[in-house]
DNA sequence: CCTAAGCGGAGTGACTGCCTCCAGATACGC
DNA sequence: GCGTATCTGGAGGCAGTCACTCCGCTTAGG
């Protein structure tokens, strides 16, 4: 599109514009992080300290905002999912890598919903059929070759799981965090090859009450519909 | 509300009237079902072949048409859990519910997004802590109490089950409509107290390529965002 | 056959979210 | 310093959505 023949003179970003666009990223990483993808340019540029307008000749519109803080987000459930591979237990590796990936995804809503395919870009979608898949089906295959994990259980099924948890964990993230580790340790045991006795769980269930106050309208669903 | 004095003398409904009320009802029965709760009542209307105008003569406003079609929605999920309590079996009691009751969220969306408190309004929400919690705390006491299930586990947690194994149906629904019931399995599994072999799944693991489609952008989905 | 009750559906108003425009401010080469 | 290309902020345009209203025409039914 832009005319790129010869070395052409090229002046540099003026020293402002690289600051500012410098604060667009950490916003919009801080924005995805703690209310999801869904959050407008509109917003970010505002919790940045910059006008929309700026907003917008740094990145044409919210999807380039979004590729250009793809890789962060990501690097580190890939990192996650090595160091699962390397564990020299294979059934710690990959209990280890649930919960460092969902871990991750409790802290950042806009990975969690990467990974459960919610409001879904095309690099996200084919990162997910490149990098994760893979990973996942060695995990998988590492754990159940030892003996250590049911004969029945394939790599895409650690998709789900984390689809299935992450729901528990939007739920539950403002007054209960770390709820969603119980349900991980009900389903980890059910993924043994020879359960012995349950695990203990790590987290109390909770209450009626709890339940009844967790579950009610949030500010993002919309009451009544 | 309406006077409700002495025998008024009150002109019936016209029959066009009532037919079209009746109409209005089944549309919305099949589009809650269908589409879920958040579907306009000019969809509605349009799928039961009347005016805009006329849904709203006969129900002030989509929260009211909703209430008037609550208790069908409700009433089965209710007999499923007290089919579960008159189970000889306390554990087959309490499988059968929740293979039951996931069944009819399978085939309702709007049911599946009143128990999991998506869109949910006052009366679902009141409804779910008075009738389904304590059902759902029996439930769980009588195969406690059988020994036949884990002693760390509540009421509350049957909630979180489905909220989890929603997530999982809303997205494979429409390509493996009974994909869930692959986990549901395995966290029956985690959930015995004496845990034998691992019970044999009822559905295969998808592959990578079908888990990539399913993973997609849906037609619900905003893509990019 | 008369008329109150009912009908359809275009239209309204309130939002929301993406993005553009441009008058004024600012960095930076000379 | 000065002049200008670059950049800035945020008001507002535009398009889409959705709940709900209005009103001229139709129709049930006494």
């Amino acid at each position: 599109m832009t005319e790129t023949g010869a070395p052409k003179k090229a002046r540099a970003m003026r020293r402002d514009a690289v600051r500012n666009r410098e604060r667009l990223l950490v916003a919009a990483r801080e924005l995805f992080a703690e209310q999801g993808l869904e959050v407008t340019l509109d917003d970010i540029a505002r919790h940045a300290g910059v006008g929309v307008g700026t907003a917008y000749r740094r990145f044409a519109n919210k999807g380039e905002l979004l590729a250009a803080i793809f890789a962060g987000q990501t690097v580190e459930l890939a990192a996650a999912a090595d160091a699962g591979l390397v564990d020299p237990d294979p059934w710690h590796g990959l209990v280890g890598y649930l919960e460092t990936a969902l871990a991750l995804q409790l802290r950042d809503r806009g990975l969690a919903q990467i990974v459960s395919g919610d409001r879904i870009s095309v690099e996200q979608y084919d990162w997910n059929r490149e990098v994760m898949a893979p990973k996942n089906r060695a995990l998988v295959a590492r754990a159940r070759e030892a003996g250590v994990l049911r004969e029945d259980i394939e790599g895409t099924d650690l998709t789900f799981i984390q689809v299935g948890l992450n729901a528990i964990m939007t739920r539950s993230r403002d007054a209960h965090p770390d709820l969603y580790r119980r349900y991980l340790r009900l389903l980890l045991d059910g993924l043994r090859a020879r359960p012995g006795s349950p695990t203990p769980l790590p987290v109390a269930a909770l209450t009626s009450d709890q339940t009844h106050a967790v579950m009610g309208p949030t500010s993002r669903s919309t009451a009544i519909g």
